[in-house]
DNA sequence: GCACATATTGCATTCGAAGTCATTAGACTC
DNA sequence: GAGTCTAATGACTTCGAATGCAATATGTGC
């Protein structure tokens, strides 16, 4: 085979380093690096060669040796458990919009199980992210994995309370609060919360949320293990709507299971929601709000959110040093517009 | 400040690297790399010895490092738009948990508008990345810009008929031969079809086909022109409704707006659901077989299809030779319970 | 014990861009 | 035109792991 030239501008082979537009500019490596590196000092001249050369070639410096050198890979990881929940694409694409705008992106991991952390987080570190988004639950010993490699690490809808370690979360106990104020204002006297997987810690602030309160205004509750699904939430209601009685209100721990609950009652059971029980969820995603269910709930401010957890990111990439911080974010009640509450 | 000791174990400010794990094990620089790539020659001792040291260290290689010298980087881009359709998450998180089986990553591209996609190669040809998948339309002049830089690529749900380019893509046409098929067969005559995005492909695949079904049988349709949103299909059949008279079905590019048309029909002029009209949707999301839809629809595979994309890609990643390929999956017709067809 | 094949090992180099530093060109002053 | 000062430039080194190659170790058969 014969041998590659230089200079030959056909062979698809090899795409152009700096050094192939040094040469074809005339100028050395180091200028046509320094006329891709804002605020470096090149003269206008060199800088117009170096470009024309770099676009008849089709060069873009290459990020993996650039991340070598400055020890900045301009990529972080972004940690979720797999995807059931509706919101999580609003919030990936979310996520990424903001990155980009300051030119970092993001390499995705997502979790089988929560107990993949382990091995996730082995792949994080070959790849040299500058930081991590976590919508996972951490030991304390994998937070101080990332503590110990000086990762900055943001949680996002989870804390640990006792740790010192950055989140943002939307404040499910106060959202939880001023549904349950409004169902109890109403009336009501015995409800149903409907708990979503156990291992959920967010499912856990939101259920502990309405218990406490619903304790607090002393009024009775019982208490439904779901698992965030709309299934496993319409089964639940059905076979309890089968014993004869109905609660005055079903506190649900997120939209999709009050939706199943809803459909079991009305379509089953032939209960009017809202007038004979009021049924609530937590989230806000799409299909709460659409006519079939007009459901009330607490939306979560999830565009504020995702903004804060990217600054809050790249704020520590920029420097490490900065204290942890933790950011709560009061969600929005959306009321049903058939809704009393 | 003090000086950096090389051995020191306790500094938190470097991670180890392949060097401090070769002078701790007492072997070189190469034993170690060998040590951390499968059917490399080491002996069983220095093996033990190295892995003893990493361990110690919390050593992993560097994949940035180790991507500059093997030009693989074992990241693949995905590029999609930004997502408004509900299965969106679900294909990511295949995606990934399929090309976590084989060590790559996904590194996310979202496009705020598909007049992005320049920018976003710009972005792709620095990462250095594996491959490319594909949910967003390409020019041709995008397509020639991978080949010739020699990056594997597979289009996600968009085919090009006339250009040499691999993709995995559901029978839009088939699916909506099927759909129309039913409803053609239980008698009706008039249809509304209701388009998506005016520049989305699948929009113009599902609607091109359902026409050509409906002009093959004779039937009389009407096109309403909506965006695949709920709010947009809820509108447009509000207004169309109050005119007074009613199509015998309304297909829709997507299920979500067929349940915007559904809730438009049945919440606001009182039509009963499929008596009076039958709709039906295209893609199987979750809520379309919520009770309150019970949507027909076409169901696609996307199980399969993400296999397919990601099988077709990694091969071509081994093998840059192989030829184009295009893959077209029928979807699953789903039944609506309360439905006829 | 010797000749030889085979398995391990280390040295030196490589990938591509960025940073350090010394040098040079250019602009400006008097 | 000589003397300063700054801006621009290039030679060289660096980041961390992988690999070709040569050197050494190990093992085998006689």
């Amino acid at each position: 085979m014969a041998k590659n030239l230089t200079n030959n501008k056909i062979s698809p082979k090899k795409r152009a380093t700096s050094y192939d537009v040094a040469e074809l500019a005339g100028v050395s490596q180091s200028a046509v690096s320094r006329c891709f590196k804002t605020g470096a000092s090149v003269s206008k001249k060199t800088r117009d060669k170096v470009m024309q050369a770099a676009n008849e070639l089709g060069y873009q410096p290459n990020a993996i040796a650039r991340g070598l050198i400055t020890r900045r890979s301009n990529i972080v990881a972004v940690i979720t458990t797999a995807a059931t929940t509706l919101s999580y694409p609003e919030v990936l694409s979310k996520l990424n919009a903001e990155f980009e705008k300051h030119g970092v992106h993001i390499l995705l991991f997502t979790l089988h199980s929560e107990s993949d952390v382990d091995e996730v987080l082995n792949q994080v570190w070959q790849y040299q992210v500058d930081g991590i988004i976590a919508a996972a639950q951490f030991t304390d010993s994998q937070i101080d994995a990332c503590m110990n490699r000086q990762i900055p690490l943001i949680f996002f809808n989870r804390v640990y309370p006792d740790i010192s370690v950055s989140s943002v979360c939307c404040d499910h106990a106060e959202g939880e609060r001023i549904l349950v104020k409004g169902l109890v204002d109403k009336g009501h006297k015995n409800f149903i919360v409907m708990a979503g997987p156990q291992d959920s810690a967010v499912s856990t602030a939101r259920t502990d949320g309405a218990v406490s309160q619903l304790n607090a205004a002393g009024v009775s509750h019982q208490l439904l293990q779901g698992d965030y699904s709309y299934q496993t939430a319409f089964d639940l209601v059905d076979d309890y709507a089968k014993s004869g009685d109905l609660p005055d209100a079903i506190i649900c721990a997120n939209d999709v299971m009050a939706m199943g609950t809803i459909d079991a009652l009305r379509h089953h059971h032939q209960v009017n929601i809202p007038e004979q029980v009021e049924v609530v969820g937590f989230d806000g995603v799409g299909p709460a709000s659409w006519q079939s269910y007009d459901l009330t709930t607490i939306k979560q401010p999830l565009e504020r959110m995702v903004e804060a957890a990217v600054t809050m990111l790249l704020e520590r990439v920029e420097d490490p040093e900065l204290p942890a911080e933790k950011r709560l974010f009061a969600g929005n009640l959306a009321r049903g517009t058939s809704a009393v509450i």
